[in-house]
Order: C-alpha cells, then structure tokens, then sequence
RNA sequence: CAGCUCGUAGCUUAGUUGGUUAGAGCACCAGUCUUUUAAACUGGGGGUCGAAGGUUCGAUUCCUUCUGGGCCGACCA
C-alpha cells in the first residue's frame, strides 16, 4: 500500500557527499547571533538608512529557501534575509571560486548553509548580505513544501492540509510562520503565569503523574502497570489531591503545571494529555480566588497580546477586572426563564423535559442542574463570567456553602461559551469528605463509572489538619486557543494525537 | 460512536454526464539568464487518481466495504 505520509520526495544525495559536514566543522554561527542589534536591523528594517551597518561584515547561518537569479533566501529562527549569490562574486581563489559555483548548484531548498559577507541594500532598497564566503552544513534530502507569498499577503501553494500538518509539524514550522507565531504566544502566555505566580511567593512543585489511585477528577484513565512492585499505576487525570496533601504539609501557595491524561472521546477541544495549571492558597475562599483570577488574567493578557481587549473569531473579548459573577441557578433562571432553586428532582426532570434535554434515570438533583445549565446557558457567556455556587452533587471536594442550603463555594470561570477554569473553597473538613466520598462509592455501586475513587492516604491527610484553602485550576490549552485566536486544541499543541500512521510493517503484525 | 464530507505527482490543484498516452504551477534534473521579489526562459523526469471488491466491452469517474483526515453532534462535571 502506498505511504501517503512518507513525507517530500527523496532527492539525490550528490552535495551530501560532495560536501562532507566535517570540512566545515568550524564554522561558528554563534557569532551572528551575538550581535542581536543586527538581527533586528536585518530582519525589521528595509530600506534606506542602513547607517553603520551599511558595508558590515556579517556572519549568518540558516536554511536555503530558493533563489531567484542571482538571490536567495536565507530563513533562520529569527525570519528570513535575502543573500546576493552573483555569478563568480564569492571566493577569492580560482579554487574557491570552482567550489561555491559547484556548491550553489547542488543547493536545494532546505538545505543549511552558512554565509559570510557583506550588508547592503539592493536598487529596490532591501537588505541583502553580498555572499564572500559559503559554507554548507546540512543537507535536506526531502522536497520541503514551499509556500510562496505576494506583496499584498497573499499565499499561494500554502502547505495546509491538517493530517500532512499535525503528522509533520516540523515541516508546518519550517514553511508556515504563523505556526511558530502561535507556539511562541503560548509560551509568552505561560511565561507571564508564571511572573504573575512567583512574584506573590508561589512555590512551583512536581508532583507524581504514575500514581495508584487516580484521583481529584472523575474521568477514565489511563492504566499501565509497574514491574518491579507488580501493582497496577494510573497516569494521572488531576493533581489536586497531591497539592493538598503539600498545603496540609505547610505550605501557603503552590501550583503546578500539570500534564493530565483522560483516556476519552478527542475533538477539537479534547485531547487525551493536556495541560492544566492547578494552584492552591491557604488562608484564602472563593471570592479571594476570584478576585485573583482577575488579576491573573488581565496580566496575562496584556503580557501575550498587549491588550485587554483581545480579539476572538467574530469576538471582543474584554479581560479587563472584574468580570461578572452570577449563581448558576440565576444563569439558568435567565436563560430559561424558569426558577429551579426549590425545586426537587421530579421537578427539574420536567424542566429539561419541556427544554428536550435528556435525562437518565441515574442522574441526581445536581446532575439535572448542571445538564440544564450546559444545555441552556454556558455558550451565552462570550465575556469572561463566573459562575458560582454549585449544587453539592457535583462537588465531592469542594466545601460546603456558608449560607446556602445544598450549594458549595465553587465557581467556574466561562469565556468565550466555554469553561476556562474551575475553583473552590477546598473541604478541609476530614468527617465530611469522608462522607463525600462515601457518598461516591455508592454512586459507583449503582454504576456510575463517572464517581470519584477514595484515596485513604489523602483523607489521612485531611485529619492531620488542613487550614482554609482555596484551589482552581486553569485549561492552559483552551487558554491558549483564546489567547491565539485558535479554534482548535491541535493548533495549539506541537504533537496533537492523531492515529497512527499505517506501514506495511505493521499491516504484516495484524495479519500475525 | 452517529450524520455529512474529503483523499488526483513532494506541495497546491484542474479534470472526467464512464472512453485513446490524467493536465497545470511550484519543487526536482539539464541548460540559459543574473539587482530580482508569489510565479524569469527552454527542455526533461515524476501519478497503478487513498486501498480492496463489484457493475461494465471499458472505472480515477458509478456502487459496496475498508482506511486516514475534516466538520457537526454524542460522550468527556
């Protein structure tokens, strides 16, 4: 069967060996890149006033990406400069002269080169390097997919076909700039968490992903198994659990970046490892929390996209503090027009009845809450919004509300319709999350696969003492999509999972 | 997992109401050109039209199945 994802062609490999690697093990790239003065001159000025750079000898490294008479591009990792490669201009000796004209020739695009020459400006004003001096370092023995782009912007031959993207993100970085643009947003994004994190004395923990009991999330895991100790070990769906236990041992503020893994359904929103920033405080409640989202998001934002006012799809969406706040009974009081706080289950099962919402027999007065609010309401809340007080059901970890009946002190912060992060004022109450818990266990004798495992250590934990503590956790990749303006999980993640490529090996190994 | 949709050269694609050797641009190869800017000029190589089966005198085109994507649901608090 054919490979459609072999990749590009496989050319013949003459400059490879005509121009051994070795020969040219000397070549120093790194001091280009010192002078970082220049990169930017190179890259971000085009035109007149060259100034001091006019006649500078340079030095620069990077892949050939085509020529067009006598020049060429040279892309690097901070952009693209345009090489004059005149006919017989580079070298001094007849010797080197013979060389480069023949290394020219056996250039393909892709190929590493290193160039030395000269800064100037060409009759229609862009900054050219004047090539003395070639130098090959690398061979591309694959046909990258060349993208080519007018003066108006305009793309043509863009490489764009999402499987050939995702399978070989290395050739969509290398021929689609605003790839790298995203990823380096990202990073931007997480960078700027970060600052805002460690500049109120939070502490940055690893915690274990191989763990025995998955915990601090319902969610079906992914089960492997250790050798030595012959015990079953989960990769973990939540680390909440392992950052309280650290709150019990003393400290006020920790978080963690934590990659989880969900063995679920993928989509453009859901992929099985993701990446959720999760922190905790002692001392602090929900409201706090909130007030600190705020503040987080509003950095954040101003940090990736120098604005508060940040451009999604058809949308404004304004990070300016403080978002709004509403109880998701009032949400759904609004959007639907019926007032659900008294009523009991039978009730509220005719609720979602007269809305055409499904409903099953198993779920519980919370469920039915929680299916109506996701069915009516949450895709109205384009602005960031929390939505707070969570009926008890849903929330075997959070704690109790101070002066609603049946409600915790949880919220979740939407935007965008769609669910950012989720927060409570942690249960540091060891009785009653042992009966939480308990209250799952017979939740999963009923068969309910959703319901929470118990973790004995961690109720331990709890009865040694646990101050007032409030925990959210962000969805750094949803975040990501928005700061990014990308409406999919995979545009935002390097390697997206995707199924496997099929081979011949492998077709042999199912016949087997 | 359901519905819809797509798969033609390394990339981007044209095309066939079923009919001779499936066209093009870029890329690649051989030359020409050498201050250009998505695409200079001439020539060349490269495709079992995603795979298998069926209908037919004849299938890249129609049908079925499979396979890998995409969209939209379901599921995933």
């Amino acid at each position: 069967m054919k490979n459609k994802f072999n990749g590009g062609k496989l050319l013949a490999d003459e400059a490879a060996t005509e121009f051994k690697l070795s020969e040219n093990i000397e070549f120093d790239a790194g001091v280009s890149r010192e002078a970082t003065d220049l990169n930017t001159f190179l890259h971000d000025i085009k035109g007149e006033g060259l100034g001091e750079y006019n006649e500078k000898a340079v030095q620069l490294a990077g892949r050939f990406m085509g020529q067009r008479g006598p020049f060429a591009k040279l892309q690097d990792s901070e952009g693209v400069i345009q090489l004059f490669m005149g006919k017989g201009k580079y070298g001094e000796t007849e010797e080197e002269q013979e060389r480069h004209a023949k290394l020219v020739k056996l250039l393909d695009i892709g190929d590493f080169i290193g160039v030395k020459g000269e800064v100037f400006s060409t009759g229609t004003g862009e900054v050219s390097i004047r090539v003395n001096e070639l130098t090959f370092l690398g061979k591309s023995l694959r046909t990258l997919p060349i993208v080519k782009r007018d003066k108006e912007g305009n793309v043509y031959d863009e490489f764009k076909d999402p499987e050939l993207r995702y399978r070989m993100r290395y050739v969509d970085l290398v021929v689609n700039p605003k790839v790298k643009d995203t990823f380096l947003k990202r990073t931007k994004m997480v960078n700027s968490i970060r600052e805002f994190l460690n500049g109120h004395d939070a502490i940055e923990v690893d915690t274990p992903v191989l763990q025995p009991i998955p915990g601090g999330a319902a969610a079906r895991p992914f089960k492997t198994h250790h050798n030595s100790l012959d015990i079953p070990l989960y990769m973990r769906i939540a680390n909440e659990l392992y950052l309280k236990r650290l709150i019990v041992g003393g400290f006020d503020w920790v978080y963690e970046f934590s990659r989880n893994f969900r063995n679920e359904g993928m989509d453009r929103t859901h992929n099985p490892e993701f990446t959720v920033l999760e922190f905790y405080v002692a001392y602090k409640d929900y409201f706090w929390m909130m007030e600190t989202t705020e503040k987080m998001l509003e950095k954040v934002a101003m940090d990736t996209c120098g604005t508060t006012e940040v451009q999604v799809g058809d949308k404004t969406i304004s990070f300016k503090a403080p978002f709004k706040r509403i109880s998701i009974l009032d949400a759904i009081k609004e959007h639907s027009g019926t007032d659900v706080s008294e009523m009991g289950e039978d009730e509220l099962r005719a609720v979602c009845k007269k809305h055409h919402i499904e409903v099953d027999k198993s779920m519980g007065k919370g469920k039915l809450i929680d299916e109506l609010f996701g069915e009516l309401a949450e895709h109205h809340y384009i602005q960031p919004t929390f939505i707070i007080d969570y009926p008890v059901e849903m929330s075997p970890l959070t704690k109790k509300h101070r002066s609603k009946e049946g409600l915790v002190e949880r919220f979740e912060l939407m935007i965008n319709g769609k669910e950012i992060a989720n927060a409570y004022s942690e249960l540091n109450d060891p009785i009653d999350q042992r009966e939480r818990f308990e209250e799952q266990m017979k939740l999963m004798e009923r068969g309910d696969d959703e319901a929470m495992f118990i973790d004995q250590d961690f109720l331990r934990a709890l009865e040694y003492g646990m101050p007032p503590t409030s925990g959210i956790g962000f969805g750094i990749d949803r975040m990501a999509m928005l700061f990014t303006n990308q409406s999919s999980i995979q545009e935002v993640l390097f390697f997206p999972q995707m199924r496997p490529e099929k081979s011949e090996k492998n077709k042999v190994d199912e016949v087997e």
